[in-house]
DNA sequence: CGCCTCACTTGACATGGTGTAAAGCTACCA
DNA sequence: TGGTAGCTTTACACCATGTCAAGTGAGGCG
């Protein structure tokens, strides 16, 4: 479901359009044409259809550029390396806070485009299913250490601790209500943990 | 801002070409045309040109439209009516349990729009700002009445209320992870007044 | 050296939704 | 009888998407 047959083109091309297209939607946001894509990437338009196909299946491309381009699969390891869950789940929010500002303006585009394009829809799907994944396994962690409060199962804390931690909450805060990293980060993980660790240490 | 200049037409044409937007919208998202709209309210494809001038002012008056079809002033009072803080945290994340899904279409419609059409996104804006207003005069209720837990800011529990309780965790929750709203309600509540209460009867 | 192919560019064009313009039609009202 | 409000019908300009076909230019190969 990844890397589809490597259809076209030199492979630093197709990487400037993507950063191109990155860019684009950081400065124009949802409504780039592809001739502004084509333009940053120094290439002609029918250049971006060459290698993307149209316009779904360059988003697509990029919903996994982004984390490879950025390391998420490092900074995701830093989580799991953490020594307890609740740890774990600090480390979390802590990645959260500060990812989910690098990729704030294309997952705009991304949330908006998933409805529309079905392909793209399934891609962003399984994004969020693997995140929750990770997530459930954060809280699995501290069941396991015996940290989990009564009242809550792994399932039901793990799709709550996924779900508030979302890209959405995460913008209203930090972009319309002025919060920091930090703050967010800090409030965020406290919610959590007085909730779901019994004889919480927040 | 709200009821600017009655401009045109007969207002049960104006209702009818409304509805028939919401429901195209249920139906087929968020790329309706608006032939669709036109189509449905058994009215020519310019009488909405005329009701509303485009399709950035018909989705605007869809944002008043809905609250007052689905009597949300009285729901809220509901909510205000409660004779605790606690009482009315529970009634708001209840309330929100079910109108939620009543919106949920429409509400993706206008989170990807607000960013395109300004006018537009004042007016979601403006929405989230009082709805922001309301929860944190709960957090406010509760802290008057001594309740809330040491640690926590009215601002700072109010904006997390106001952010975890948003749309698109709820839309996660319920239409992708398959929570009943009842499941919904109840769990949600737990986590904050789990948190935001001191000596939680939760 | 000539040839071929890959990775593009250039220019033209069909498609489809948006928004505007203009003329006509009809019911009601004075 | 005339006028006006509230539409309908038809036509059209605009613009982004996506497709098509022909051309170009650099490298590799025999």
């Amino acid at each position: 479901m990844s890397s589809e047959a490597r259809a076209y083109g030199d492979p630093d091309t197709r990487r400037r359009i993507l950063l191109a297209t990155w860019e684009a939607i950081e400065e124009i946001g949802a409504d780039i044409r592809l001739r502004d894509v084509a333009e940053r990437a120094g290439v002609s338009r029918q250049a971006v259809y060459l290698h993307f196909g149209d316009r779904g299946n360059l988003l697509l491309a990029l919903v996994e550029f982004m984390p490879e381009t950025l390391g998420f699969p490092k900074l995701l390891a830093h989580v799991f390396a953490a020594t307890s869950g609740v740890e774990m789940l600090r480390r979390a929010v802590e990645l959260h806070s500060t990812y989910n500002a690098k990729i704030d303006s294309v997952a705009r585009v991304l949330e908006a485009a998933q409805y529309q394009d079905p392909a793209l829809g399934a891609a962003w799907r399984e994004r969020m299913t693997r995140s929750r994944a990770a997530h459930r396994m954060i809280v699995q962690r501290i069941a396991d250490e015996g940290r989990l409060a009564d009242g809550w199962t792994v399932e039901d804390a793990g799709d709550l601790f996924y779900t508030v931690t979302m890209q959405t909450p995460w913008r209203e805060l930090t972009r319309e209500l002025g919060w920091s990293s930090d703050r967010y980060a800090e409030r965020m993980t406290k919610l959590l943990l007085d909730s779901f660790v019994a004889e919480s240490t927040a």
